[in-house]
DNA sequence: ATTATAACTTAGTAATTTACTAGGGAATTA
DNA sequence: TAATTCCCTAGTAAATTACTAAGTTATAAT
């Protein structure tokens, strides 16, 4: 089990297609200005992606990135798992006796741990995200860049 | 937010602690040997979870580690904040400009997900697994090990 | 057809984090 | 006094992260 900020990378990224997809493909320029996430970077997170098929990509001009499922159908847990490959149980394989069951006994005991917070992940979906997040009006703080930020957003002014 | 195999150690070692230290205090080098963690970076972790009070430490011979509180009294989320600092939050500080609130947005929805993972940790406390991991007979295969292992967690043969 | 676009691929690298080694000091017990 | 164990600091090898560079391939527009 693993979580940082590859992860969040990837999310946030996940999270811009399911926000832009509506008409047409992202590229990954346009998610690499909106993150600020390096282009070439983004191109190995997506490699990750597309190799779970969590991402469709288009070639050429026009071009870009889709969901590869319905953003109900992609848990975050899946797109964790895609770009931090957390396959990390320990349940003492073989090679590494239990020391007495002491040492096995904490690695179980963690195992269930982490398969409660894989489960955790699992049902929460993108559209999840995006649903609260437009219920709880969470944006940034709207002090100064409203009326940028509402020029953007096609909000009148 | 962040979820490493540092943490992993942090977590199994306070279980450690859960485990043995009822009767007198455990020690890193018990830990260490019971872990396979070196001495020296267990002490490093135990230095950051002495500093959040998790642990409380004695000296000179006989001595060791407690918990710093009752077992129910700690949630993994203590632990893993204590050694992973994730203070992560990206609610864009000023600093970033919120590039016409695309990036904000992902970053709010974003801090939503991890807020909601830390409140899940923030339930689960070292007294849970110990209890949950008896319940569901959590232990490694049960083949060779089974004297010992029910020896120390006090069942009947 | 040619050209521009944008996905794809590979290799290399700076920066950071992880996990450890080494060498001590300070408190406490025997 | 001596042994033990926590405590502290500095240095470092290994791994990971995040990026740069330099391409190739597929597709759409001209």
């Amino acid at each position: 089990m693993r979580l940082s900020t590859k992860g969040r990378y990837a999310v946030t990224a996940m999270l811009d297609l399911a926000l832009n997809g509506q008409d047409g493909p992202v590229t990954l320029a346009d998610i690499s200005e909106n993150q600020g996430i390096s282009l070439s970077y983004l191109e190995q997170l997506f490699a990750a992606l597309r190799a779970k098929k969590l991402v469709r990509g288009v070639r050429g001009p026009g071009g870009g990135y889709f969901l590869g499922r319905e953003a109900d159908e992609i848990s975050i847990a899946n797109i964790i798992c895609a770009v931090d490959e957390w396959v990390e149980f320990t349940r003492c394989q073989g090679k590494q006796d239990c020391r007495g069951g002491q040492r096995c006994l904490t690695h179980s005991l963690w195992d269930d741990l982490s398969r409660q917070i894989y489960d955790f992940l699992e049902e929460i979906t993108l559209a999840d995200l995006v649903e609260r997040g437009r219920n709880s009006d969470a944006g940034c703080d709207r002090h100064k860049g409203d009326q940028l930020l509402d020029e953007m957003t096609g909000k009148a002014a």
